[in-house]
Parts: C-alpha cells; sequence; structure tokens
DNA sequence: CAGTAACTGTACACATTCATACGGCTTTAC
DNA sequence: GTAAAGCCGTATGAATGTGTACAGTTACTG
C-alpha cells in the first residue's frame, strides 16, 4: 500500500523536478524551489534523493528505463524490419528530442562533475545503439540494406535521423518537432539512409 | 595603444573566463572566480561587461568572428570544390568539437534565458549552413554530386559529419578527438556523402 | 613631470542555496 | 483507539554569488 504511493509520490516529484528546470534552468531548480512546487518538504527531498546530482541521476534513470521499454516494444512487433525501423526512427525523434530528454541533457552539460553525462549516455545511447545494431543485422539478412557493417549502418543512421537536432533542442533553438514534421523528417531520413545503405543503388 | 592594450586584456580575460568554464562548469565560472583567476577585479568585469551574461555574450561573438574568418579563408583557397569540401570537413570538426565552441554550448544549455543559445545560433549555424550551401551549389556544377537540392546536401553533410558528436562533447562523454582521428573521420564521412549524393551511384 | 584616468584588491550589503533541525499535522500500523 | 512513523512548513547557519563602493597603485596623457 504505502510502497505504492510513496512510488507515485517520487515519480511525482521527479516530474516537477523536470519542470522547474524547464521553467528555470538547472541553476534554478534548487532543492527548496522543487520542494516548493512539488508542495513538498526539503527534508523530505534530502531524505529521499540525499543531494540534488542524485535526483537528477535517479530522474536519469527512471527516464532511460521507461525509453528502452518503448524501444523494446517497438522492436518486439511482428512486422518486417523495414517497418520497425521507421517505427524506431520516428520513436527516437520523440523521444530525444521531447522535453524530457531535452532537460536532462541541458542538466547534464551544467554538471561539471560529468556524473549526469557519464549517466545519460549510460541509460541511453550506450544501451540503445546496440539494438539498433542488432536491427540492422536483421535488415541485412532480410536484404534490405548492404552496409559495410552492421555498426557503419547504426551509425549513419542515428547521425541522419538525429544530426545536430539534439544539440539545438538544448541550447533552445529549436522548438519540439510536431507529430507531423516527426513524421515527415523520418521519412526523409529513411529514404536517405536506403540510398546510403540500400541494396537498390539507383538512387533518387 | 591602450586600446590595443585593452583588446589585448579583454582577448585575455575572455580565455581565462572559459579556461574556469572549462574547469569548473557554468556555475562555478562567477564573476568573481573568474576576476581571481585573470587577476583582475571583479568591479573592472562588470564595467566591461556588466554581468555574466554578456561576459559570455561577448566570447560567443568573438569566437564566431574567429571561426567565420578560418571558414571563409577554407572556402577562398584556390583547390578544387571538393578539396574544399574535405578541409572544411575537417575545419568544422576541428572548430565544433575543440574545448572552445564545446564550452560554450555548455554555457548555452544552462543559460536559462535562451539569449547565449540565439547568439551561438545566430552567430555560428546561420552563418555557416549559407556558405555550405553555396559551396554544394559549386560541388554541383563542377559535377561532383547530384543532390536533390543544394540545402539538403548541405543537410546531409552537416548530419553526417557531425552528427551527434558534438551533444556527446558537451555533455561530457566523449573526449576532444585527435588531429588523427579528425582527419579519418572527415574521410568516412566524405565518402558516405558522395555515395549519397554522388553522380556516380555505383556505390561502396 | 604633474595630473588624471583606469585598474587592482578588498570590503560590503543583499540575496540565495545547501543541508539540517524541529514543531505540528496526517497517515499508517498494531 | 492509541502509538509510532513520516511528511509538511518553516526556521536556521554556513557558504557563496551578485553588484557596488572605496582606497591605493599603476600607467597613460599632455
Amino acid at each position: 500500500m504505502r510502497a505504492e504511493k510513496k512510488d507515485k509520490r517520487r515519480a511525482e516529484i521527479e516530474a516537477v523536478a523536470l519542470e522547474v528546470m524547464r521553467e528555470r534552468g538547472y541553476e534554478g531548480a534548487s532543492m527548496l524551489n522543487i520542494a516548493k512546487a512539488a508542495k513538498a518538504s526539503n527534508e523530505t527531498l534530502y531524505r529521499w534523493y540525499g543531494d540534488k546530482q542524485r535526483l537528477f541521476l535517479e530522474i536519469v534513470k527512471s527516464n532511460a528505463a521507461e525509453a528502452e521499454e518503448a524501444l523494446d516494444k517497438a522492436l518486439k512487433a511482428p512486422l518486417p524490419p523495414a517497418d520497425i525501423l521507421e517505427q524506431i526512427g520516428k520513436l527516437m525523434l520523440r523521444l530525444l528530442l521531447g522535453e524530457r530528454a531535452v532537460a536532462l541533457n541541458r542538466a547534464a552539460a551544467c554538471d561539471a562533475s560529468g556524473q549526469l553525462g557519464g549517466a545519460l549516455a549510460k541509460g541511453g545511447r550506450e544501451r540503445v545503439f546496440p539494438k539498433i545494431v542488432k536491427l540492422m543485422g536483421a535488415l541485412r539478412e532480410a536484404g534490405v540494406i548492404a552496409p559495410p557493417s552492421d555498426e557503419q549502418a547504426a551509425t549513419w543512421f542515428i547521425q541522419l535521423l538525429i544530426g545536430d537536432l539534439q544539440l539545438r533542442r538544448v541550447i533552445g533553438t529549436l522548438p519540439e518537432p510536431t507529430r507531423g514534421q516527426i513524421n515527415q523528417h523520418a521519412k526523409t531520413t529513411l529514404a536517405a539512409f536506403y540510398s546510403l545503405c540500400g541494396t537498390d543503388q539507383t538512387g533518387v
């Protein structure tokens, strides 16, 4: 009983923390401000998380777990690999350019110790990349692509898909893309990707 | 006489500011810390720059001017466009993944007002992108590439070249690349780029 | 060489954060 | 129903940053 409620409260506080951070930056997201916004006591925050860094570390972990779940679900869908790749593309755009990931990347950029950045990479890219590589293997075996290597294909895919969009989101010069823009961009990316890696080299 | 000296001192202070920021993060780079490190008075810093944000805005501007100069120089070199593209690729990797640009992007990520990010984009991407587009036009006219559009070619080039490398630098999970790594990566990128945009579609 | 302007170093008031502590209230457990 | 635990709100003290002020020194200028 109580455990569930506490989990819910924790999720609530973490959501509020991100919201505060979104509005006032990482500096402005002090434990006190977060506590006030969440209608919690700062003492509770300190007891639960220890300090600000560990609070955000916790958020990074939750976020990574959620993202991985969504990704695995998309990967396991009973569809041809090419369709899965399209879904993955859209999903990654949505996740990586969404408010949550952007806020966490901002926090990591502000954290001089580099711990947040490390956790973000560990829970994010390092977990995701192998899955993409594996998917590329499936695509290759299905004869959809013929890349120099699965790793190279995964790298190209991510670069063409995300490129510098995430950094532009992080420094605040790019608004969050709409669903329509995401679909459009995923489509364009896939066309380029297949033109780069495809077995069919007719181009255009 | 004095004007020169002052310019030199300003450049010195700005360099120190970046150095402090590199070591202690944007938060840790207080006006006081910068003043101490630069053996200057904080009063001078406040008189010259007004506040921390404008100090960093000034640094962004200087950096952008320097980068643009280097870029223009490379673009005007008496070489075939394909060679110029390679030089530009290496130059951009060096500039964008170097300590200075990374520190400034970190600062922009920490700046909740978004002004630093705006200035960074204005002095950086918005100035550079049109130049790349123009270069793509030259490459197209020289028959080296046959892209759907010059803009698309420029976008692909940048995405394949920079990708998520800059963000990974900013969150501290990627070390600064060596000269050798830069050359290697530029080469790989160009191969992919030509395979994507080239008139010659034999692939591999 | 004298006068003036600017810079350094230090000090200051004010605000804010961090981390801890405590009284009062609600909720859980027995 | 009563005891205990946990959380809220507020208070607290140490530390730090911001922006301003001022005395002493250095370095230009005429």
